[in-house]
DNA sequence: GTTATGTTTCGTCATGTGGAAAAATGACTG
DNA sequence: CAGTCATTTTTCCACATGACGAAACATAAC
């Protein structure tokens, strides 16, 4: 019951759906999904931690950033599985999801460290 | 996405996930709700305004008594079929949703107004 | 040591959960 | 048929949790 609260739960915020659903292409900076979803590092930083938490996402440091990941099929207990299909196949055709995915298309193609100085820049 | 949301949202509490999964074996009365849940009626009656509200449960008024249900399959569009049946694979064999179903059957066993009148006089 | 990236901490505001009391609705009774 | 009782919902309030950003902190590259 708290497995599945916890992911209930991560799956109730429109910023971490989004997030989540950004993933479905690979991996992303943690950079890269700030500039997708538009807020502070710091709000980002913890709907992420929202979403490890409820073992919906994966993670690994390389040099300076952090890249989210949905978890692979090895790492991918069947209760998890099942949200992300579920998710993904209740919202593959959402509007919001699909313009997200069009704006990921420009955010991929920049190296992080390009975002990061823009976003400074602001 | 919105009512993807109301669907999260309303799975995201303990008690309105156990009110869900007690109303598989067939409608409940409100007070058989609040006898299952433990909870005060204004706090149960707000739970299934949640539900409601998601999609997840109808109600139908029978004299003094008010049942709730989950949809038919008629009056089902898929997103809640699907979250429906999603929740009942995840949870079907969770602890505490096993313990409800022992301890609804000895709720149903009792017509409601003794249910009523049991509570009224603690 | 400085700069860059991300996380943690802190404070604010909004939302959610809970119960008590009042209100709404339906049934019963003298 | 006015009045009471029974059931559920609505309203009100207290308290807890959640979302957000700014600033401080941690960590890694240069």
């Amino acid at each position: 019951m708290d497995n599945f609260l916890a992911i209930t739960k991560a799956l109730s915020d429109a910023n971490r759906v989004r997030a989540l659903m950004a993933l479905r292409g690979g991996e992303l900076c943690v950079c890269q999904i700030i500039e997708l979803l538009g807020l502070a590092p710091s709000t980002v930083s913890k709907h992420m931690a929202v979403l490890k938490q409820a073992g919906l996402v994966k993670c690994r440091k390389e040099e300076r950033w952090m890249y989210y990941r949905l978890p692979e099929s090895s790492e991918q207990p069947a209760l998890i599985r099942s949200a992300i299909d579920w998710t993904i196949s209740l919202l593959g055709n959402d509007t919001a999801i699909i313009k997200d995915a069009r704006s990921l298309r420009g955010i991929v193609s920049q190296d992080p460290s390009i975002l990061c100085k823009l976003r400074r820049s602001k």
